[in-house]
DNA sequence: GTAAAATGTGACTAAGTGGTCATGTGACCT
DNA sequence: AGGTCACATGACCACTTAGTCACATTTTAC
C-alpha cells in the first residue's frame, strides 16, 4: 500500500499522478507498464514516486483501493429491483448497474480489468484471492438460487459460479471497448440496442443456446 | 514469416530454437518475451536469429504456421461420429478432440493461447483476422443449426458464435493448465471426471443455468 | 529567527531491450 | 588453389528499464 507521503499529498496532485497511473496501466497492461512513464506524465520526479510506492505493484494495488471504494460508493445509492427478485433478475440488475459504474470511470475500469483479466492469472496468488472474493458471493447466490429452485440442484456451484464470471467479465469488457469509442458512454450504455444485448447474453446464460427465451422482461 | 535460412537448418536445430521460442511465450507472453533469453537458450547467436526471422512478430507468427499445420495433421486422421449429427454434438466432439490434440503439444497451445486470448486483443487487426476464421467457421456452423431448429431462429449469429468460442476457450484453458500440472497430460485428459467437466461444461453451455440437462448422452 | 524534520529532485547505476554489422568460417564450385 | 556464397558470431549501439542517493527545498516546531 502507498505511503503515509502520498496520502499527504493535496488532493490535485494525488489526482493527477492517480489518473496517469491509470492510463498507463489501460494502455500497456500491468507488465509493460513503465514507472518513467508514470512520473512524466504524473508530473513528478522518480524519487517522489519510490517516496509514494514501494514498486509498480503497489501503484497497482492503489488502484486496486480506489475502484473499491469508489465501487462501494456508487452502489450505496442504488438498490436492487425488488427483494425477493429471481436470481436471474437480481444478476441482470448487477450487470446493469455495473454498467453504469463502468461509464463513470471507464478508463480506471479498463485498466483493472485488463491486469486481472488476462495477466491476473500470470502472477500466481498475488490477484488470486481478489478473484476467489467475487466468486465466493456468486457461490452464495448460486446456492440460495439452488434452494428455490432456480437453478438445477444437480449443477456444481463452482462451475455455475464460473460460467457467470465469465459472462460478466465477457459481457461488460466488451460493451466497455465499444462504449469507450463512443462520444458520450454514459449515453450509450443506456441506449436500448445495449441494454438488450446485455439482456440477450443474460438470458443465453440462463436457458442456453438451444433455446432462448425472449428477453424482455419486466423488472427495475 | 521467416526467411529461408531458417527453414535451411538442419532440423535438429531448427526445432531446438523452434522449442525455445514456444517455452519464451508461454512463459512470458507476447510483449514481455525476450529476444535474448530465446537466443541464449536456442543456443544460437544474436545475427543468427536476426538471419532467420524479421523480429519478434515474425517468430511468433511461425509458431502460428506450426500449430496450424499440426493441427490439420492432427485431425486428418479423426473423423466426426456420424455424419448428419447434431450441431451440439459435433461441437462435443470438436472439444473432446481439440483437447487431445492439445495434450500432444501443451506448451505451443499454451503459447498460442496465451499470446492470442490475452495481448491479442490490444494488437489491433494483427491477431484480428485469425480469429475472424474462426468465427466464421462457427457462424456457418449455427446457421445450419439454426435451419433444422436446433438453435432458436431468432438468435444473434454473431452473439451464438461469442458464446461458443468464449466457452471453448475457456473450457480449453482452464483444462489445459490443470492438465500441465499432471504428470502425464494425456491420461488426465481421457479420465471419465474430466471428459464429464467438458460435457457439463458444454450442457449449460446449451441448456442454460436454469435448466441443466444430464450430459451422458452416447455419442462418439 | 533557527533548527529540525519532511518532502522534492534528477543525475546516476546496473541491467536489459531490440537491432546492426564487420568479421570469421567453412562448404561448394570452377 | 582461388573464389564465391551462405551462414555464424558476438561486440557494439542507442535506448529503456527499475531503483538509489546525495543534495535542495519547503514546511513545521520551537
Amino acid at each position: 500500500m502507498p505511503k503515509q507521503t502520498f496520502y499527504n499529498l493535496p488532493e490535485e496532485k494525488r489526482k493527477v499522478v492517480t489518473s496517469a497511473a491509470v492510463d498507463e496501466f489501460a494502455e500497456y497492461g500491468f507488465e509493460a507498464a513503465s514507472i518513467n512513464r508514470i512520473v512524466a506524465n504524473g508530473g513528478i520526479s522518480k524519487g517522489s514516486f519510490y517516496q509514494y510506492f514501494d514498486d509498480k505493484m503497489d501503484v497497482f494495488k492503489y488502484l486496486l483501493d480506489v475502484i473499491a471504494n469508489e465501487k462501494t460508493e456508487f452502489f450505496k445509492g442504488k438498490h436492487p429491483p425488488s427483494p425477493g427478485q429471481s436470481v436471474f433478475g437480481y444478476f441482470r440488475w448487477m450487470m446493469k448497474t455495473g454498467m453504469e459504474f463502468n461509464s463513470t470511470n471507464p478508463k480506471l475500469v479498463k485498466a483493472i480489468g485488463r491486469v486481472l483479466l488476462t495477466e491476473g492469472m500470470y502472477y500466481g496468488k498475488m490477484f488470486a484471492d481478489i478473484k476467489k472474493k467475487t466468486t465466493d458471493a456468486l457461490v452464495e447466490m448460486i446456492k440460495s438460487a439452488k434452494q428455490n429452485g432456480e437453478i438445477d440442484a444437480n449443477v456444481d456451484e463452482q462451475m455455475a459460479a464460473t460460467v457467470m464470471d465469465t459472462w460478466s467479465n465477457v459481457i461488460s469488457s466488451s460493451i466497455l471497448n465499444e462504449g469507450m469509442q463512443k462520444k458520450d458512454i454514459v449515453k450509450w450504455v443506456r441506449l436500448p440496442k445495449t441494454q438488450k444485448y446485455i439482456d440477450d447474453m443474460l438470458s443465453i446464460m440462463e436457458h442456453g443456446l438451444r433455446n432462448v427465451k425472449p428477453s424482455s422482461l419486466d423488472d427495475e
